[in-house]
DNA sequence: ATAGGTTTTGTCAAGCTTTTGTACAT
DNA sequence: ATGTACAAAAGCTTGACAAAACCTAT
């Protein structure tokens, strides 16, 4: 249904198309557009409207209700309580979903990842997306990243830390979920949310996997997302800061030296930004497996530790961006 | 089935015969050739057009469309759409096709370049999003990497080394495209095909978008691609030829000291594979910008060097793997 | 279907009566059989054209093809591509054929010859691939082998001499055209045929595509060929000659080492078979240029001299098989 | 609903090359 | 019958334009 439902988006139609499609004409549903936001196509770059089959099943639905008799105020207003009692996109928050499915999903998921780890040994990129895909069909997204990909590649790291395989293995696998989890991140930006919040990796990091994980999970929960990689120098990212102004940034370190380097820029940014003259400080959250081996090194930065995994930290930013 | 596909694609119509067919003027046709790159005729030696029992499936169905009211735009973008889910090879080879779009292309890329930068600048992913999903919807994937992505990202570095943006933007920039073409390559990876061709950059190297596109094109042109991505131990790939035994590998390197690097690499896996008893060699091929700016650097390297950029590497291996 | 055809292909038509019976005039099919080798009549002893039923219907098929809109070369290549399939003899000899089409085709091979050669220097294997098969389906093999595949290695050759190009050149052209011509004949071996001819170069020699050029026109000639390639031991000759009993072998030398050699193994093998208890002594043909430069060497030879060319010596060949 | 803007798209023209039917001279 | 020649026909590319479609605002 996933699939049948893209494709119906990616069927755009042009004014004309819909007049014949509807029987309406043009001037009528632009001037519903104009007064009561129904429909609400979306444009070109020349800024033609484009209508998807939903707007058209819309222009048909309002069409019969005026032919009965109904105003077109009165229609759209019908239109929108029954669209609240059933609304489109029904994304439950991935916290309450993941309570309710975790049990259940692990034992499903465990035969796909199976086969995804066989089909990475394997180098067969198709077989593993395959398997993902399959997945992603039968379970939430958060589940799949949580309960797949990233055990994925924890068991081609024990296999190789292991002696199991070598570290080509671990770079095709780590290569294929961060393409996988770029393609989920493309897929889930919503137009506009909460935030932005700017997440990055600092000079010399280059273990992008989590943060993207997080950002992914931030982003699918309403968050805008300004997503830098890895490897930024910190000047850089302090005068992103000054020009975007976003109330949290997050940093993410996966060794020792970068989870020091990362506490010594966390400092330095808070003394640059609190100065009498900026009204602006951004809270800065960060992560990293490094911090969970050493809880040590978390006394060192100045900000909030996000927790042990994307999920966790997601939820934590949630709570602390709904408190500000 | 495989005659019978060969027997019909042998089937070549020229202009005069698809007017006869499709009941569609020859002026028409070739303007929707020059505007959306669809249909993409073969040529003879002497420039004339051939057309394939699949091209003029294809301008019936545009026909169809735009008698049922939609625009030629939509009724393009739709067809690509479907054709995204179940590809059929084109009929021009895709080193043909390139020449032949360019000219019209462009002009209808430059609002789309314009709009991706722009969107780029202000960190608006969904904006820069947008343009993209538009242009892929319009023109062949081929052309939207080569006129669309990899240009923003040219003049955006341009206007970092202006000092007009940021390395955030640049990095924002390259994180976008990278998971763009990630994502692509992701739709395009072929069931079986030829290959299969390892590609990697080695230890230290991190400059992947050049590799990745030249992936993606050879994975287009129905090639099996084996990615290990960034940063990769020369031990390891080694380890993993010997395992997987492709008949060429792909190396880039960006920078004068990695491509120093990639030489020594170059004539340590000739030495290391060039043994009495070793019956396997494979061929290593090499790109990087480093290499068109110095060309001098090439003679280091024990390997075949793939051209100035990624269309003409993915020709060039294309040729190579042919020819062997 | 065999005896109808045998029926049919011996009703004969002049001229005067294809015109009538088919509506196109004398001079357009001239022009078709100029150009494209199509059709391909008998001729009388007067030199006068013979068609059959069969070209009728071939003549037919065109003109019907021609008013649905196909050029009168894409109607051929059609019918080319079809037969290829479905194979039928043609009604002229090939012999006969070759001497007509000449003057023609060579005008329409001039811009083919010319791309082959560029796409050659370039190492362009599958630009000059591309540029054989376009000519393949427009023009009979035989036309294409003499007229494009050889004369181009003549060229490259010429330029080596005058040295406007590498050895690696001619190598390259060679070995291309060499796969070519392999092809070819793997496609032409007849199910079973007259013969089979035993066809090898000695020892130490090493050109061998005149004589592959031979057995492919004797193939398509009907006749069974054993192509044991160059430089064959004349031992291991003897051995497959005791074993295969041909009723001819075909030697082939380019240098007067070479010629010696070979004649010195025409007179023994002529020795080693003409005892009176061996009812079976093969008939011995040879050729190569060097006996065309240097008449002299054929007197050493116990054998057939085949005459200068690949199509002489098929023609030759066929009446020396068809008197025994 | 109309007016006054922009974008999209089918069609055409000019100037060129290639292809092909027909005519002519040998 | 053959080979050459030639001119009409068909194709190609670039550039342009005007009608159609679409947009906004009055």
């Amino acid at each position: 249904m996933g699939l049948f439902d893209r494709l119906r988006t990616d069927a755009l139609y042009n004014t004309g198309a819909v007049v014949q499609r509807t029987g309406v004409p043009a001037d009528t549903f632009r001037a519903w557009e104009r007064r009561y936001g129904l429909p609400a196509p979306a444009r070109t770059l020349g800024n033609q409207r484009l209508y998807s089959d939903r707007d058209i099943a819309t222009i048909d639905w309002l069409r019969d209700q005026t032919r009965a008799g109904l105003s077109i105020s009165q229609a759209v207003r019908q239109f929108r309580a029954a669209d609240a009692v059933d609304p489109l996109p029904p994304t439950a928050t991935p916290a309450e979903r993941d309570n309710v499915v975790e049990g259940g999903a692990d034992t499903r998921m465990s035969g796909f990842l199976d086969e995804v780890v066989r089909a990475m040994i394997d180098y067969d990129a198709a077989r593993a997306s395959r398997a993902v895909e399959e997945a992603l069909a039968l379970l939430p997204i958060e589940d799949v990243c949580l309960h797949l990909l990233q055990p994925a590649l924890y068991e081609i790291g024990h296999r190789w830390a292991r002696g199991e395989v070598g570290i080509s293995t671990e770079h095709f696998a780590s290569a294929f979920v961060i393409r996988k989890l770029g393609a989920l991140f493309n897929l889930s930006q919503p137009e506009q949310g909460r935030g932005p919040i700017v997440a990055t990796c600092l000079e010399g990091e280059m273990h992008e996997v989590g943060l993207l994980l997080t950002c992914l999970f931030l982003s699918r929960r309403g968050f805008s997302i300004l997503y830098l990689g890895p490897n930024l120098p910190l000047d850089d990212l302090v005068k992103t800061l000054r020009r975007v102004r976003p109330p949290l940034v997050l940093l993410s370190a996966s060794t020792p030296p970068a989870a020091v380097q990362l506490a010594a820029a966390s400092r330095d940014l808070k003394a640059h930004f609190s100065t009498p003259l900026s009204p602006y400080v951004p809270v800065i959250g960060y992560g990293g497996y490094v911090f969970v081996q050493h809880p040590d090194l978390r006394d060192e930065v100045d900000g909030i530790f996000l927790g042990r995994d994307a999920d966790e930290a997601a939820a934590r930013i949630d709570e602390v961006l709904a408190a500000a």
